[in-house]
DNA sequence: CTGAAAGCGCTAACAG
DNA sequence: CTGTTAGCGCTTTCAG
C-alpha cells in the first residue's frame, strides 16, 4: 500500500480510501482514483485483513463448530453454511470439536477471541450454557443448531427429533410391530439424542404399550460401533427378541444393519429397522431402509440467517421462538 | 493486557515476556511472574492474537482447501488433519471449493494473505499451478493432496490411483469378465480420474483385451448423478452389454448401485461391480460392493506431516519424491 | 480534494 | 531485572 502510495505520489490514506470505495465520499478525483485502482490491481495488490480487523473490529469471519465433521450430517451442514457465508462475503471457519466438551469450548474462545470472528454457530455438546453465557451477555452472536442447550431457545435451531422418532415409532407399530426396540446413545445430555427417546416413548404409550427396559439399549459415544453390535447380538438372542429397532442414529443404523447381516437376520422378515438421520447407505442397503430424514440444508439455512441477522442487529435474539424443523419420514422396505 | 500491568506496577513488557515464558529466560524474578501468571487468571486474559501475529507473522493457523467437503473422502480427511494439526499446536482452517477453480484461488489467496495461514494444504482442481507458483517461488509451504498436478511432484502427496483401478480391473477379468466398462467423470484433467482411467487400460492391455471406446463413458462434474444414471441405463440397454462395470470414484459407484437396482439388474449375476474409494455404504449394500479402498488417515498424516517439516524447514519440498500411498483392494461379493 | 497523525494489541531490540 | 521505544498494516478523524 505505501509502495502504491509513493509510486503515484499520494498519501496512504488516499490509496485506502479509494481502494474502500469511499473516494467519491471523500470527493477525490475520478482520475486519481483510477489511477489507484489501476495500480493496485497491476501490483496485486492484497490488503491484509488482520491489520484491517485489528483497526475495524470486522473480521468478516464466521465460525461453525460441529462434534465430528466425518459424520455426513454435519459435513453437509459444513458446505451448506459455508455456501451461504461466502455468498454474503463471510469466510467460514469449520472445527470439529469431535465430541469433546473441552476442545469445542477451546474451539469458540479461539474463533472469538483470536480470530476475531464475528459470530459463531455451534452444534455442542455441552451440558448447560454457561461457558457461552459471558459471550452472549456481551450480545456477541451464538446461534445453536441440532442440539439444543437449556436457556438459548431463542438463539437455536432444531430438528423436531421429538415427533420425528415419534412418527417412526407409530409406523412401526401400525405395521404391526409388538416389539419395538430401541438403540440410542446414552448416557447422554444431548437434546436431539432425549427428544428421539421421549419421542419413542411417547409413541409407545400413545398406542397402548408399555416402555420396556429392556427393549432399550445405550451404547456410548465413545464406543458406539461396538456397543451398538453388541447390543443387537444381545437382544436377538435374548428370551425376549424385538420384531422391530428404531436406530437412534446414522451411525448406530449403519451397524445395526451389518450386525443383523452377520447374525443372517433378515430384514424386514426377522426385525423390521427405522433409522434417525438419512445417510446414501440407507437408500442403497438391501432392502433400503426407511428412515427419518433431516432436513439438514433447511436448518443450515435457518441458522445461518439468524446468525446474519443477529450480526446485523435486525434480530434481538431473545425474542424471536426457538426454529424448529420437521423431519420427514422416508418409507423405504426394512419395516 | 495493559490493566494487569498497570495493576501491578509493572511495564506491559515484563507481563508479555512472562506471559509467553519468557520469564526466566529475561532473569525475571520468580514472584513477579507469579503474580503476572496469577492476576492473568483471574482477569482471564485472553491475548489476541491477531496483534501479535501481525507483529510475529506467525498465526499457527494452517489452510485445508478441498474440493468438496461433504463427500466423506475429504470429510475424513478434514478430521484427520484438523486432529494432528490441533495436536501440534496449530489450529486449521478447512474451505471448501466445490470443483470452482476460481473459488479455489481466492480461498488460498484468503488464507494466505488475509490469515496469515502458515503453511496450506490442497486438493486442487487446477489444470496447473501457476497460480501457485507465485507462492511456492517464495517458499510458501504449500503441500498438494490427492490430486497432483504437473510440476509439484516433490510437494505432492497422493494415491496410486493407477495401480489401484488397474487391480481393480484385474479383479474383474480374473472372475471372468469380458466386456469390462469404466464409468468415469469427464472430460477430466484431475490427476486422480486420469491415472484411474489409464490403469484400467492399462490392465485390459496387460490381460489381452482391446480399449474399447462403447465401454468407456464419461459423467460430467456438474451432473454426475443424471449423467451417470443415463449412463449405466444406456449401457446396460445397448447391443453390447456389459458384464461388468468399473466405477470411478464413489458418488459414480453409488448412482450405479441405485440405477441397476431400479433396472432390476441383479449384482453380480447380470453385472460385477468394482468402485474406487470405498465407503460404508458399499459395506451394507446387498450384496456388499469389492471396492477400491484409498487409505485417507495414512494420506492425510503425510500430507500434514511434510507441511509441517516444510513449515520448520526441515524438509526443502523440491528434493523429496512424490509420497505415493497404496491402495487396497477389499474383495467383497460383487464380482 | 488531500495528508498528518494517532492508534488497534502486541512483541522485541536496546538501554538502562 | 525492568522499561522505553518503535512498529506490524491498516483506517479514520481532523485540520488544512
Amino acid at each position: 500500500m505505501a509502495s502504491i502510495a509513493q509510486q503515484l505520489g499520494v498519501s496512504r490514506t488516499l490509496v485506502s480510501l479509494v481502494l474502500n470505495g469511499k473516494g467519491d465520499q471523500f470527493g477525490i478525483s475520478k482520475a486519481t482514483q483510477q489511477a489507484v485502482i489501476e495500480l493496485a490491481q497491476k501490483l496485486d495488490y492484497q490488503p491484509n485483513s488482520l491489520a484491517r480487523t485489528l483497526r475495524t473490529g470486522k473480521s468478516t469471519i464466521l465460525g461453525l463448530i460441529v462434534s465430528d465433521i466425518a459424520n455426513p450430517f454435519y459435513s453437509r451442514m459444513a458446505r451448506t453454511i459455508e455456501d451461504i457465508a461466502w455468498k454474503e462475503g463471510y469466510k467460514l471457519m469449520v472445527c470439529s470439536a469431535d465430541e469433546d466438551p473441552a476442545k469445542e469450548v477451546q474451539l469458540f474462545q479461539m474463533l472469538r477471541q483470536s480470530l476475531n470472528a464475528e459470530g459463531i454457530i455451534v452444534s455442542s455438546g455441552l451440558m448447560d450454557a454457561q461457558p457461552y453465557q459471558p459471550s452472549m451477555d456481551k450480545d456477541f452472536p451464538v446461534v445453536f443448531i441440532d442440539r439444543m442447550l437449556p436457556g438459548v431457545e431463542g438463539r437455536s435451531v432444531i430438528i423436531d427429533n421429538y415427533r420425528g422418532a415419534e412418527r417412526a415409532t407409530e409406523h412401526l407399530i401400525e405395521a404391526g410391530k409388538k416389539r419395538v426396540a430401541l438403540i440410542t446413545i446414552g448416557p447422554s445430555h444431548l437434546s436431539s439424542i432425549n427428544d428421539r427417546r421421549k419421542g419413542y416413548e411417547a409413541a409407545l404409550i400413545k398406542k397402548g404399550f408399555q416402555v420396556n427396559p429392556e427393549l432399550i439399549v445405550e451404547a456410548s459415544f465413545d464406543n458406539l460401533e461396538k456397543d451398538t453390535a453388541a447390543a443387537v447380538t444381545k437382544l436377538m438372542k435374548s428370551d425376549y427378541v424385538p420384531d422391530a429397532i428404531f436406530a437412534a442414529n446414522n451411525r448406530v443404523g449403519l451397524v445395526v444393519i451389518e450386525t443383523l447381516a452377520a447374525l443372517g437376520k433378515k430384514i424386514p422378515k426377522d426385525v423390521a429397522l427405522i433409522c434417525f438421520d438419512d445417510i446414501e447407505a440407507f437408500r442403497v442397503c438391501s432392502p433400503p431402509v426407511t428412515a427419518v430424514e433431516q432436513p439438514v440444508e433447511d436448518l443450515s439455512r435457518h441458522a445461518i440467517e439468524k446468525l446474519l441477522k443477529m450480526i446485523n442487529k435486525t434480530d434481538s435474539a431473545t425474542e424471536s421462538d426457538a426454529g424448529t424443523l420437521s423431519p420427514r419420514l422416508i418409507v423405504r422396505q426394512s419395516v
